[in-house]
DNA sequence: GGTGAATGTGAATTCACATTCACCTTTGGG
DNA sequence: CCCAAAGGTGAATGTGAATTCACATTCACC
């Protein structure tokens, strides 16, 4: 049934390709994806994405849709770990490349367009912000369990602080064009957050703290 | 609004109410900032604008200029404290104030029109920062000089964790348009972050870390 | 070979915006 | 009292953008 001729499937990859594009050029900030400049990527003339997406909305949900596939897989991966603080550094190692690779990610999250009343993407955004919220909880809360992290605290609160942690760095090397060490900050940020997570073990293990 | 024609202001309080009423149009984001809409605010005709400033880039200046001044006052009534902690804290407070006064304050900060490489504002709110962060990091210095912050870390780093507990949370109550408790989810990040902040005096005191 | 749906094209339309300009009105200082 | 300049006005211009539409082309299938 689905196997109509290649001109379905010249439809779905065209979509895609155009989606690609899009997020590409997003890089650039949000306006400067224009329907001209996708279609010009794409080697089309505007008028031609229409066949493809009712309009440039619809388009923008597609490169998003990418863009948040990309985020949670790395939840995944963060999930497969055994001890959970090995996992939330898996994590954030990968969220950061994913950041570096694709630069459109802080044009999103940081754009006003998006947070608009009227855009269709700022609700995807909203979810996708939960479930990556929740989907680092489960993480947290399964180190909760098993005792390496602390639990006179939320698994959820512990996951927006972590989550924080990232989001300063990430901002300042986005506004800063690069000249921001964001590793070096979210790797120290990191090692005193790990710090505040394992707080109870400090009172029963030997003052390790000054090990520095 | 104000009645058109009325005739005669000098320049000076023209300027700065025009760059008020553009601070107030920008609540619903930088790009609802048009000339026209902020000469409607003024009760002035579009054109008219163009007496007071050279042209638009001036008039947005001139509104960043207003909300820099009010978050960079809050640095110095924190630094009036004697403890620093409590000067933090008192930071905090008012910072969230004034995000919650000026609903433009988030527009401004995650906006991608801002963010872009022509844009005039951008320098602006980069030295903003690094001004905030220089004087965040002075209490903190100061706090680590009389023992009441640990000083195993740097005081720019502490500070920029501090900025970062707020950020996420500022940035999510901003993106859910007010559904989520923004002074709730920093009132609980500050607890714990303040415990981080002390923690090199958790070996020596009574292990009061359970005094939840 | 013919057909129709999917796909592509270029021109035209519409719109919101910033900016300019020629002209008008008030007012304070000589 | 006058007039120059400060302040204000409406119309006009130019721009970049999304979207529509009539028309052309491709191609799987009959």
């Amino acid at each position: 049934m689905q196997e109509r001729g290649t001109w379905r499937m010249d439809t779905e990859s065209r979509q895609e390709q155009i989606a690609r594009a899009a997020l590409k050029i997003a890089e650039n900030g949000i306006r400067a994806v224009t329907v001209s400049r996708v279609s010009e990527a794409v080697g089309m003339v505007p008028s031609a994405l229409y066949r493809h997406f009712r309009n440039k909305d619809e388009i923008l949900k597609a490169a998003f849709g990418l863009l948040r596939n990309m985020l949670l897989a790395n939840l995944e991966h963060a999930a497969l770990a055994q001890d959970s603080l090995v996992g939330l550094e898996r994590f954030w190692r990968r969220h950061l490349a994913v950041i570096r690779e694709y630069k459109a990610v802080p044009r999103i999250l940081f754009s006003d367009d998006i947070a608009s009343d009227q855009s269709p993407i700022r609700p995807l955004l909203v979810q996708g912000q939960d479930d990556m919220i929740q989907g680092l909880s489960s993480i947290m809360a399964l180190g909760q369990k098993s005792g390496t992290i602390r639990n006179d605290v939320p698994a959820r609160d512990l996951s927006i602080l972590f989550l924080g942690q990232m989001l300063l760095p990430a901002y300042m090397h986005f506004l800063r064009r690069g000249e921001f060490d964001l590793e070096g900050h979210v790797e120290r940020n990191w090692n005193i957050f790990r710090q505040t997570l394992t707080q109870h073990l400090l009172q029963t293990e030997d003052p390790a703290c000054a090990n520095k």
